[in-house]
RNA sequence: CGGGAGGUAGUUCAGCCCGGUAGAAUACCUGGUUUGGGACCAGGGGGUCGCAGGUUCGAAUCCUGUCCUCCCGACCA
């Protein structure tokens, strides 16, 4: 049994690689445990960016951009955020180089050149936002203060993997300051929802919203909100996080404000990030062994016009015209579309190809199509083909985008549905997460002991105690203490 | 950091056990025929066999060291 999860999760890694690979998003790269994104994954990235940009200056934000460096002494002052992320720090203790005087051509480190004070790459950005933030808050007139970065972070994970966690990786990163916890409070949940619509709505990726436990809390929050979404082989994916910061990082940084009753108090922060991680979830939701399924809202291009002719240049310059139109027409009502005509490969090659790479429409049009006045339209989702009249095409694709979005969404959250599974018994729950995976709703005692002796004996965690969550008695899937409410349990990425 | 598999042409890999001229497929270039689901023929270019030592007349192959990659585990918000 182990064996055959073993093999099975050996031949998921394969399929995702290949599918990440072969459909041109990234590359592996010569520097260890990071990787190229290629134009093609960069220009999903850009899609995704603007839209989550959009919706961030909607609630209020702006982008603001802080260094890449902390140096360590700002970096130790949150402690437990210091501690939490001290294993994965790559560090800078030098700032030179110089010839090596026992080889030609080869530098070394030049050990006159040690920082006084080495560097840390920046995980992530609270303390160095923090460090600035004490200089910009002195009344309750400057808050809130809500700014969002868009930047790299490394951190140096034992264990790399494209997209899903790599040394470096892009993300943004909101961290916001308000004079109350209430305000707070809000803006948490506020930014968690941003998340939840983007990733239902753009990535067509059906998501769970919750609260962490302690022991998955982010380093230094009060509490941490995420959306979890479930992969096609079962496991789960936090797919973005919202922490409550609470006073901690103004504690540490020594931020604070004067109220309307000319009192000193601390301020109370957030901060919210998503990453370049989305993009690995957005492969292992959608995808099938023909390649990418990209969802049309944010698929960096939506349909590709593909010719079939010869070496007849008459019949070709038809098929020109007519693809030209098109395209004017579909670009008209705001279509990603790309016209490939390009003799380099033939049809077959070019239909795989852009499969592979998840273009949600390709249309085919010959001279017979012309001469009817059709096109043969595909969708990459369902691989259906349809003949369909050249009046009205742009219409009827625009229509087809949507019904592919929504059929993504679907699709993923019909099986995202389909495995949240109760348990009410040990047997049961070690059953349904061996044999068939995703969400186990569970009874647990509260206990950080229980949660990771349950993690200890199947390696499944508690994903997040969902926000609507029903209260209901019972008890505990192991100890058999009293529970008040379900948890989500999953094998997670 | 432990276990496993690997590093040879742009890519995927064979050759290694048993040392003796560097291989295939694919991609690329030229010409031609093709074009409705990854075309075919002919010709051509391309590799410090990860790196460093060692053994040997001779090393991709054997030995030692080292670096890197992938998978599993540990670690990880």
């Amino acid at each position: 049994m182990a064996k055959e999860i073993t093999s099975r999760q050996q031949d998921y890694s394969q399929w995702y690689n290949d599918l990440v690979l072969k459909g041109g998003l990234a590359d592996y790269s010569a520097v260890r445990g990071c990787m190229v994104i290629k134009p093609y994954g960069y220009a999903l990235w850009e899609n995704m960016r603007d839209q989550l940009d959009r919706m961030f200056k909607d609630t209020g934000h702006q982008n603001a951009y802080f260094p890449l460096f902390v140096p360590k002494s700002l970096f130790e002052a949150e402690e437990k955020n210091a501690e939490g992320f001290a294993k994965e720090c790559a560090v800078v203790t030098h700032y030179r180089l110089k010839n090596d005087p026992s080889a030609k051509g080869k530098l070394i480190v030049d050990p006159e050149a040690k920082l006084e004070e080495e560097l840390v790459v920046r995980p992530t950005s609270e303390a160095v936002i923090w460090n600035t933030y004490k200089d910009w808050i002195q009344s309750y007139r400057d808050l809130p203060i809500l700014i969002n970065q868009w930047a790299n972070v490394v951190r140096w994970e034992m264990r790399t993997r494209l997209f899903l966690r790599t040394a470096e990786f892009l993300w943004q990163e909101g961290h916001t300051a308000h004079a109350t916890k209430d305000e707070a409070m809000i803006e948490t949940v506020k930014m968690l929802d941003v998340y939840a619509k983007f990733a239902e709505e753009f990535m067509a990726l059906p998501v769970i919203k919750g609260v962490k436990t302690e022991s998955e809390r982010f380093a230094g929050a009060e509490d941490t909100y995420c959306i979890e979404a479930l992969m096609q082989d079962g496991k789960a994916l936090q797919a973005g996080t919202s922490h409550f910061l609470g006073q901690n990082f103004a504690k540490a940084f020594d931020v604070k404000f004067l109220n309307k009753e000319n009192q000193q108090e601390y301020v109370w922060a957030t901060s919210w990030g998503v990453s370049t991680r989305l993009i690995g979830a957005l492969v292992m939701a959608h995808s099938d062994d023909d390649g990418l399924i990209l969802p049309p809202k944010i698929a960096p291009l939506q349909v590709v016009i593909v010719p079939i002719f010869n070496k007849d240049a008459e019949a070709k310059k038809k098929i020109d015209e007519t693809a030209g139109r098109l395209m004017r027409e579909l670009k008209d009502i705001g279509v990603r579309v790309k016209y490939d005509d390009s003799d380099n490969s033939r049809p077959g090659w070019k239909f795989a190809e852009y499969e592979m790479k998840g273009v949600p429409v390709r249309i085919a049009i010959g001279a017979r199509d012309i001469e009817n006045n059709v096109a043969e339209v595909a969708r990459r989702d369902t691989k259906e083909k349809q003949t369909v009249s050249l009046e009205g095409m742009a219409g009827y694709v625009g229509g087809l985008l949507n019904d592919i979005q929504q059929a993504i969404f679907e699709k993923a959250k019909a099986y995202r549905d389909a495995h949240i599974t109760p348990a009410n018994s040990w047997d049961e729950f070690e059953k349904i997460l061996d044999e068939k995976g995703g969400f186990v709703s569970a009874h647990w005692d509260g206990s950080a002991e229980t949660e990771d002796a349950i993690k200890e004996k199947t390696k499944a965690t508690i994903r997040c105690i969902p926000l609507d969550n029903e209260q209901e008695e019972g008890k505990c899937i192991l100890t058999g203490k009293p529970s008040r409410q379900r948890v989500l349990f999953a094998r997670a990425y």
